[in-house]
DNA sequence: GTTGTTGTGCAAAACGTTTTGGATATCTAG
DNA sequence: CTAGATATCCAAAACGTTTTGCACAACAAC
């Protein structure tokens, strides 16, 4: 249903946007030439008071804004960054964007927000901004698979800095990131001290290092027998992979599931329910991240709480730090503790 | 803990980045001019195949990707376009978003998330993007309460349109939205017939149309004794809002609470737990958007279905409409049905 | 042998800023 | 009265593109 208001004539007639005033066009109506204009503007030499006053006037009453394109052109820089996340509806990286952007904020940058539904085109065209100098750096928060190559080739010649997340192989990366293989450990421990024997473990995309750090801590502390099935980090997978386990028999007398995100817990809950299996009763579920929902499902989900805000913020901080003087960060790491929120999904298994 | 790789000596030595190759050295090492390196990259005019042969040689060896600030300046186009939301973690915008994101990328547009936090600088430096030109244009999905007369300045200047939002008085605007008024009423008619007739309504912020249509659709199809209080569609609001009248002992004998967001909803949720009060047996209570965790709370929630998705992508593709032309929008609405979902937070009110 | 036409490439202008080296006038100190 | 300092402003270059008008050659058509 459209409506068009045009209709009822309380529009104006599509009016094309007609050029902005320049600062050619505040200089003329001044009566001085456009550097002092620009003085004026950014006080970077002194003006006559008369004059200045003059020239704001002009400013105001035209509306003049410098436009930032030129600007920026002949400064070098944008004053702009990126923030390259996968999926946005995953409050993770919302959170951690929040970080970042503060973190931007306070240092005088832009931060804009590039999602890219793990689709490596939009990924493409993220980094291109990079390339053509768009911006002037870039906060790469995971991403897909066949970005190692791509990430590379970029990674000496422009500031980019990981955050929450190492690309297998990749190196000299600035990084900043939870510690995954403790948060691992961490998961293993809880089953193991509960009783459980049997798990299966729903890892992250093969190519994306947490994930894998997240299974190796984990597998090494648990100590029993563990069944990988790889999934891609969200709900979906997570669903699948346990319906499909369940409805081939495999899932047999498997005790424990540890998803590798909280996301994919919640798809494994959603199998489990529909299969009239109970959580806690017969079957644990372990998440990794901790987002807002995981304290508001029922039975609130036992996970490993990674702080997101902070991995944002230092990560763009760091970056920051580098870009501002039009420096390529070196490789170094940050890690930031995790901690394990221990919550209804998890229980000693039942007797049998 | 940070730990420095540099002293394991696996880097760089900090190098600054130096400046990228420029059209001017692609054309002087291929020995052409600037112009047909252009042409030959745009395709604008023939050029000789040979010659052509020779400058992608040139511009693969040197690693040549034209400046987009150049370009953008000459072409007095960015063809980026911005969306502004207020809150990232709340997965309403987050839908919203990814509808946007498509719409722009099918268009050969970018899109930029502009994440405000309801706070009114940030909003202001975000856009001053659309101001200074760096961006070509604007959907707006709400925003902090001052914005109206910012907004107003900019909207016949500038291409924006506002996405499932109507700011109180303002005029001109081109929106795509929800049918809040009825999705109020939908909520109202359910309570009714449930048997409610005293009723709390948490309601947005007092500027933004939407939460005001949904709570005047509510009111008037309810029928029965409301009591209003005024939130910020934040999580904590609920809670607070709820609290503060459980512990005054103004909730009295209502038995039913109408969240305009389901994040209030929550909020209200987590209060009534605390003090003991049961949903649905004691409580009835109704959100608004139906985001993802409204389906997984316990006890799951009754609320009205938002497009989210479709709402960004039906902004987006009408803005661009306009903005590749050069065109302001002129005043136009599009509405979106909108659907009561019922789920497990209401029931008819205990008998006494 | 003129007149077009086609193919190929370049020079110069334009986009809108900021920066830098002067130019001019006024003032100060000796 | 002159040399230097200070205040005020401007012209021109530079940032890196794209666009447009033109030049030149080769070739065809008459």
């Amino acid at each position: 249903m459209t409506r068009d208001l045009r209709e009822a004539g309380l529009t104006q007639q599509r009016p094309v946007v007609r050029r902005a005033a320049s600062i050619k066009d505040v200089a003329a109506a001044a009566g001085v030439s456009p550097t002092t204009v620009s003085h004026v503007l950014s006080g970077n030499r002194p003006v006559n008071e008369e004059t200045a006053a003059r020239v704001r006037g002009v400013v105001n009453r035209l509306g003049y804004v410098p436009a930032s394109l030129a600007r920026s052109l002949q400064a070098g820089s944008t004053s702009v960054i990126g923030l390259l996340i996968p999926d946005i509806s995953n409050t993770f990286f919302a959170e951690l964007a929040k970080g970042a952007e503060d973190a931007a904020h306070d240092l005088g940058y832009g931060l804009i927000l590039c999602n890219t539904e793990f689709d490596a085109d939009r990924e493409d065209r993220y980094l291109g901004m990079i390339r053509s100098r768009f911006i002037d750096g870039m906060v790469y928060a995971s991403g897909s698979p066949p970005s190692r190559r791509r990430l590379e080739a970029l990674m000496g010649k422009f500031p980019i800095a990981l955050a929450d997340e190492e690309v297998e192989g990749l190196r000299g990366a600035l990084i900043a990131g939870a510690d995954h293989e403790a948060g691992g450990r961490l998961v293993g421990e809880h089953l193991r001290a509960l009783g459980h024997r049997r798990a299966l473990m729903l890892t992250g995309p093969r190519d994306l290092r947490s994930g894998a750090a997240r299974a190796h801590g984990f597998v090494q502390a648990f100590g029993g027998e563990v069944v990988e099935r790889v999934g891609d980090f969200k709900e979906d997978s997570g669903y699948r992979l346990v319906a499909e386990l369940l409805d081939a028999g495999g899932f047999e007398d498997r005790t424990a599931v540890f998803a590798a995100n909280d996301l994919m817990a919640f798809g494994a809950l959603a199998a489990l329910r529909e299969a009239g299996v109970s959580v806690p009763g017969d079957v644990s579920v372990v998440g990794f991240d901790d987002i807002r929902a995981a304290s508001l499902v029922s039975p609130s989900l036992t996970t490993v709480h990674q702080p997101a805000y902070d991995i944002g913020r230092t990560a763009t901080a760091q970056l920051l730090q580098y870009v501002s003087r039009g420096e390529v960060p070196p490789a170094s790491r940050h890690t930031l503790p995790v901690e394990l929120k221990v919550r209804g999904s998890t229980a000693p298994p039942a007797a049998r």
